[in-house]
DNA sequence: GTCTATAACGTGATAGAC
DNA sequence: GTCTATCACGTTATAGAC
């Protein structure tokens, strides 16, 4: 009874820091809606699912988010901008292409970890065909500047000669994503999990070992 | 007018040899709940969907499938049969391992190409905690039956020298139905769709060319 | 910014006539 | 087997009080 626990709280307390972390309602919703988008789909939740759980009214949320539209877009916009300042960090860190390859590999091996979410891209494109158009738009642009890092990466890595692999880094790039995205969703069903066996193979495949 | 677009577009793909033209009406539900299961997701259509671009009313559905769930299952059990005699029929042509992984490919290329419908495996795995359980039981029998196809094909085929990769064949498996179903997925969002890419790169990766 | 109250609609499902 | 009619419920969304 996890939202009996939360409404008690926000009863008592002053909603600010209602939500553990000193965070606002706005900023607690959205992370209510990414949650529940890797875990449902985005037609596996609706704003009573949140509002319940957060011992808030379902009004409450429309004023932040006139439509489920709105908030859907949110969601999908910090995602992208929170992967690009994530990838800015490695770049701070000098990090090395197998470093960078692995820390992607520990992004995807926690959504497993958490509950057997899937990933975001996946997650938007099997919904794909009933989602509002702006969202969309959205999930295009979040999958291509993913996308677009990964053939970076490969690129990168092959031309130091940390990576080994036939044809042209974008393919490779595609492969690799969908390997991940595909294995962490088969993981739902088969047991033991597969995600850490497809990205062993996939290092085998492509990390040059000797040298 | 959704339900009208559906019927239109039922007219031109071929899985369904137009519904009017003998088919019985338990037949013609199945196949339009699968193909709506891998165009929209089972929480992407309901009993109206079908009823309406069917021209018959809700409770005829009802009649031949108490439940929504009923109808998931029928659709997930009848595409395991579906699939398993497929693979008995590559058998009985005593098809070598390279036609064999090309007459897969190409089932996954119909998906794209019949208004990039994505997988049933992967649409089962997305809505997974959405789904009622006897459709959960359903998807990981599926799921299974298509793996096991691969493990062995693979495992056949590294033995006969026309594929090479690395690891265990089982690893190998998750890896190529992993890039196949999200290559099918993320071909939705970009242009142009990745899922040949992804088949080249694969191809390149374990089929064996100078032998 | 959050609440109560409610509207308008879609969905899964059932009863009973034909 | 299919129909009409109807139900209980959940969902998105809005109006207006506090």
């Amino acid at each position: 009874m996890l939202w009996f626990a939360y409404y008690l709280v926000s009863k008592h307390m002053d909603t600010q820091v209602s939500w553990g972390a000193g965070k606002d309602t706005r900023t607690a919703i959205i992370d209510m809606a990414e949650d529940l988008m890797l875990d449902r789909g985005f037609n596996g939740f609706s704003y009573s699912t949140i509002s319940a759980s957060m011992g808030i009214r379902n009004a409450a949320i429309h004023y932040h988010f006139p439509g489920k539209s709105d908030l859907g877009v949110v969601v999908v916009q910090r995602a992208r901008e929170r992967f690009l300042a994530w990838a800015r960090q490695l770049e701070t860190a000098d990090a090395n292409p197998v470093e960078r390859l692995d820390a992607f590999f520990a992004r995807y091996m926690r959504y497993l970890e958490r509950g057997k979410r899937v990933c975001l891209g996946g997650s938007l494109e099997t919904d794909y065909k009933t989602l509002p158009e702006p969202m969309q738009v959205e999930a295009t642009a979040f999958v291509s500047a993913i996308m677009a890092w990964w053939e970076t990466l490969l690129e990168t890595g092959r031309k130091e000669g940390v990576f080994g692999f036939p044809g042209e880094s974008r393919d490779q790039a595609v492969v690799v994503m969908a390997t991940l995205q595909g294995a962490l969703q088969t993981s739902r069903v088969v047991e033991p999990p597969c995600l850490s066996a497809a990205m062993e193979q996939t290092r085998r495949m492509i990390v040059v070992k000797s040298q």
